[in-house]
DNA sequence: CGCCTTTGACCGGCGC
DNA sequence: GCGCCGGTCAAAGGCG
């Protein structure tokens, strides 16, 4: 829009440019070098001409970008109009012919579910004496947000930074909360992961509560390395049972979040078959609590990763589910690698186990690949993969080359150097390659720019990958000042995105020393009041001398 | 004493 | 209908 107000401008300049020869030529009439002059005219007449040809043209390219551009607005408003409000699951619960109806909703891809394990205490108070959430509540936030947002496609990034400078991380998406799967299901089921009792009054009671409980059941699978029991990821566990899984020698312990009572979530652990020093774990539901600080990254990302899952397995996203061909590889800017599956064909997917592939499962694998595990495909040797209800997605931040965020990722287990390594294989595959996305994140202000046009691309190309990159960011900076800005349109998830990732002190910071780690030391010995621990204790092992299957919080 | 783990039993889903 | 398997329950015992 600069150039549009500067065009009259210089058509103005032109012709007061066209005045001024026309008056100097009137006035040097008469003089001994009129040959001269004229030549001199004729030549800057010549240059006027071209200027005008060259201004004609700008002119015309401006009318055609405004047409373009207002074509554009009014396609936007279009869209903005004939996408009404989603209604609440809590007021038209009953209305739902379909159970999937509210998948639906949950799984609209403009939409960017981050609403996560629970933060702020006073969301607390939504949730009753059991600690499970109580309608009321659903249906007053839910006007509230309705109230706030007029279901616009508005999504935003709050990266929370206290006065202490505590990795208080807020994942705000401003969305209703019909949109966040997990509060969903709460507020669906009162319960997200019903014991069998429960579900037997529930079958006779309501069959769609039931179904959509069901089919919402999404696990998230993290696998990582690590040589104790289980990953510590900040949240309290009590184990409850153990099982020798068919096809894994290995025994699968059962853990269920302690936190609080009540709270539905629970997660199993077990080893890789194949590499005993991998361990999986499975988490499934949602904290119905306020986390603790140092188990909100790992929550972001599990719940982030699978909100990317229900939206991809509803959603038909040209060009990941619908691809023809098996495999679709695009090189982005700066080493960002897009790998395509079309997991119906190569099966490239893998489950932890049979009963995963009853439930979507995303799997975000956390092992370097680089080190022990040659390529990715050795994880579907072993694992049923014919027989998946469900399709399964697996995430990997992969960087081979290097040991990035060690303090990150495996500040228990250092020398593994845990990467993430992204595989999106359920409708599509997202092989972050040689340079992980987060790697990239948190490069010197030289390759800014690649990186903002490679994020650019990614964020706008897939929208479920919103989520995860969301997530990724807020576990790696887990704080930031927010400007309490939620007004964001969908369209401007991703500039904000990027704004908020360069408007991060924290990350500007990182820019100007070029080194995460340093960044994360520095952080985690500034202030910390979890015991010591590093801000961001997701899956940090701490090592312990008792064969003790414990896995309790810092 | 309270909390935790262990472990066998039980239940439900699914395939044959 | 039966067996397999995953998931859960709950009693028993251990530990701080």
């Amino acid at each position: 829009m600069e150039v549009l107000l500067k065009m009259p401008s210089s058509a103005g300049l032109v012709k007061e440019a066209m005045k001024i020869v026309e008056s100097s030529i009137s006035h040097e009439e008469g003089c001994s070098q009129e040959a001269r002059k004229e030549h001199e005219l004729e030549s800057a007449k010549a240059e006027m001409g071209v200027v005008r040809e060259e201004n004609e043209r700008l002119k015309m390219m401006l009318e055609g970008i405004e047409k373009d551009y207002k074509s554009l607005q009014l396609r936007f408003f279009d869209i903005l109009q004939q996408s009404p409000p989603k209604d609440n699951p809590c007021k038209d619960n009953k209305d739902s012919s379909s159970p999937y109806s509210n998948d639906e909703i949950i799984m609209e891809p403009e939409l960017v579910s981050l609403c996560l394990g629970r933060t702020s205490p006073s969301d607390h108070s939504n949730y009753n004496k059991e600690g499970k959430p109580s309608i009321n509540s659903c249906s007053k936030r839910s006007r509230e947000d309705d109230d706030l947002h007029h279901g616009d496609l508005k999504a935003s990034l709050s990266l929370a930074l206290d006065s202490k400078f505590q990795p208080s991380l807020e994942l705000v998406s401003n969305m209703s909360p019909e949109n966040s799967l997990e509060e969903t299901k709460e507020d669906e089921a009162g319960e997200t992961w019903p014991p069998s009792k429960i579900l037997k009054t529930m079958k006779t009671g309501d069959d769609d509560l039931s179904q959509q409980n069901h089919v919402k059941r999404a696990r998230v699978s993290v696998r990582a390395r690590c040589d104790t029991p289980t990953m510590n990821d900040g949240c309290q566990w009590r184990k409850y049972g153990q099982k020798i899984a068919k096809g894994n020698p290995c025994p699968r312990a059962y853990y269920r979040c302690t936190v609080a009572p009540g709270c539905p979530v629970r997660k199993q652990v077990q080893r890789f078959a194949d590499d005993m020093s991998i361990l999986i774990t499975t988490y499934e539901g949602t904290h119905n609590h306020p986390l603790p600080v140092s188990a909100t990254a790992m929550a972001s990302t599990t719940s982030a990763a699978a909100s990317m899952l229900l939206s991809g397995s509803s959603t038909s996203q040209p060009g990941l589910s619908s691809t023809a061909t098996s495999t679709a590889t695009t090189a982005l800017p700066n080493g960002l690698n897009f790998s395509l599956y079309d997991n119906s064909r190569t099966k490239q997917f893998y489950a932890p186990n049979n009963s995963s592939s009853l439930f979507p499962t995303i799997t975000l694998d956390l092992t370097n690949p680089s080190s022990s595990l040659p390529h990715f495909n050795r994880f579907s040797s072993g694992f049923n993969t014919s027989t998946t209800r469900f399709p399964s997605t697996s995430l990997s931040f992969s960087s081979p080359e290097s040991s990035i965020l060690p303090t990150l990722w495996g500040s228990g287990y250092n020398g593994y150097g845990t990467l993430p390594y992204i595989n999106h294989t359920q409708n599509g595959s997202l092989n972050l390659g040689k340079q992980s996305l987060l790697e990239q994140l948190y490069q010197p202000a030289a390759s800014q720019q690649v990186l903002t046009e490679t994020l650019t691309k990614a964020i706008t190309s897939n929208p479920s990958f919103r989520s995860v990159i969301a997530a990724a960011i807020s576990s790696m900076a887990g704080g930031n000042t927010s400007n309490g800005d939620q007004g964001g349109g969908g369209d401007n998830f991703g500039q904000n995105l990027m704004q908020s990732i360069s408007a991060n002190p924290l990350v500007t910071a990182l820019n100007g020393k070029g080194c995460a780690s340093s960044y994360f030391n520095g952080l985690s010995s500034s202030s910390n009041s979890e015991k010591g621990s590093l801000p961001f204790p997701i899956f940090k092992s701490t090592p312990t001398p008792t064969n003790n299957d414990k896995d309790q919080g810092s």
